[in-house]
DNA sequence: AAGTCGGGGAG
DNA sequence: CTCCCAGACTT
């Protein structure tokens, strides 16, 4: 017999205390009920859906999550498909270690758990990709198991209510904040009650111009009672991003753009994109012959959660021989960096980071004519 | 503890 | 532009 003691504390309030039946009523009157992960919960619905609202809103993970139900209905779906697949149902959605990841704790499941996806919390903690928060929304969503979360919602919710000082980055706040979700959340009524803490931090604890005059627990509400929302959560320290300039080389031929998969680690992990060089003149020198037009294309900026990266796309067509039309359509294999000449008028389905999606998408709208050969990017 | 990972919604 | 979103992982 064992008395493990899990580093977690588990909820420890009761649903008639003031906080969690204040927020269960509110819950019963104006919570969410019809999102997607909601309709006939599952593990692996709840699973994925939780997965994709990392670091996302809900309105844009909607259709991302609805395409992938649909093409990998079941765990085994998933574990079964390659990576390639399922990062181009991922692609623009970002953090696409998210979905290696999911793909990885799949085959977890399958190979580990006999498909079925584990109750226990330190099962479901030791999945790649699901940390403390996440376990404890999907076990408490689906089952009602009485284990707290910490999104960004509830952080919000709580650092007003009690006037939490710091920044949650901070070990010491998180930690301090942990405490707090614990002791507020009911050992009943779970899913309710957590589903109930991220609706109010979506819909009426909002980061600006909180509705402190509909929420009901504004009465006990230390932010409230100072007039000093504002002043929680306290902001993450802010720093200039750098700013970086890329090269992307756009190389042509026919219908067909040279794409190389990028290392599974580091941005944009996994996915196709163009060759990548820091200056013109490495990207020239790359060329596989002389002589050839060089064609910068309207350069743009995209930023990443550190960094601001100045794109310069420069289009190199090659004229189409009789023999350039024999492209292989192989897909590269696993080893990185492997090339894989992308046909603009039958894509393969593959992941793609936006910017690379972009400029294919321009070049495509120029190859079929549609647009009668004018390009957007020029 | 700090850095690394996207992209977009909202102001 | 800024800020941050149902965070987790690596160093």
């Amino acid at each position: 017999m064992t008395t493990s003691k899990s580093p977690f504390p588990l909820a420890q309030a009761n649903v008639n205390d003031p906080f969690a039946s204040s927020v269960l009523a509110w819950f019963e009157q104006y919570g969410r009920k019809h999102l997607p992960w909601q309709q006939h919960k599952t593990l692996y619905g709840v699973w994925l859906s939780e997965v994709m609202l990392q670091q996302t809103q809900v309105t844009t993970v909607i259709p991302y999550f609805e395409r992938f139900i649909q093409r990998f209905p079941t765990i085994a779906d998933l574990a079964n498909a390659s990576i390639d697949e399922v990062l181009h149902l991922w692609t623009g959605l970002g953090y696409y270690a998210r979905a290696r990841n999911l793909h990885k704790a799949a085959q977890t499941v399958r190979d580990e758990f006999g498909g079925q996806f584990p109750t226990n919390f330190e099962d479901v903690l030791g999945l790649t990709g699901v940390g403390r928060s996440t376990a404890g929304a999907i076990l408490s969503s689906v089952l009602n198991a009485p284990y707290p979360i910490l999104d960004g919602n509830v952080k919000r919710v709580l650092s007003r209510y009690f006037a939490v000082e710091g920044w949650s980055g901070e070990k010491a706040v998180e930690n301090k904040l942990w405490d707090l979700t614990a002791c507020v959340t009911p050992t009943d009524q779970v899913a309710d009650f957590n589903q109930a803490m991220m609706d109010l931090g979506a819909m009426v604890c909002v980061r600006t111009k909180p509705k402190c005059t509909i929420c009901p627990l504004s009465k006990q509400c230390e932010a409230n009672r100072l007039q000093a929302w504002m002043q929680f959560p306290a902001k993450k320290p802010k720093k200039t991003l750098p700013e970086r300039t890329s090269y992307f080389l756009v190389l042509k031929q026919g219908s067909y753009v040279l794409l190389e998969k990028r290392d599974a680690k580091g941005i944009w992990g996994g996915l196709f994109a163009f060759p990548q060089f820091d200056d013109l003149e490495t990207l020239k020198r790359s060329l596989p012959t002389e002589n050839l037009q060089i064609l910068p294309l309207i350069a743009f900026r995209h930023t990443f959660s550190h960094f601001h990266l100045n794109i310069i796309p420069i289009l190199v067509e090659i004229p189409v021989t009789q023999v350039a039309e024999k492209h292989g359509n192989d897909m590269p294999s696993v080893s990185s960096k492997a090339e894989y000449w992308y046909d603009l008028q039958q894509p393969h389905e593959i992941g793609l980071a936006t910017p690379v999606k972009r400029i294919l998408d321009e070049l495509t709208l120029t190859e079929t004519g549609f647009n009668h050969g004018t390009n957007h990017l020029l």
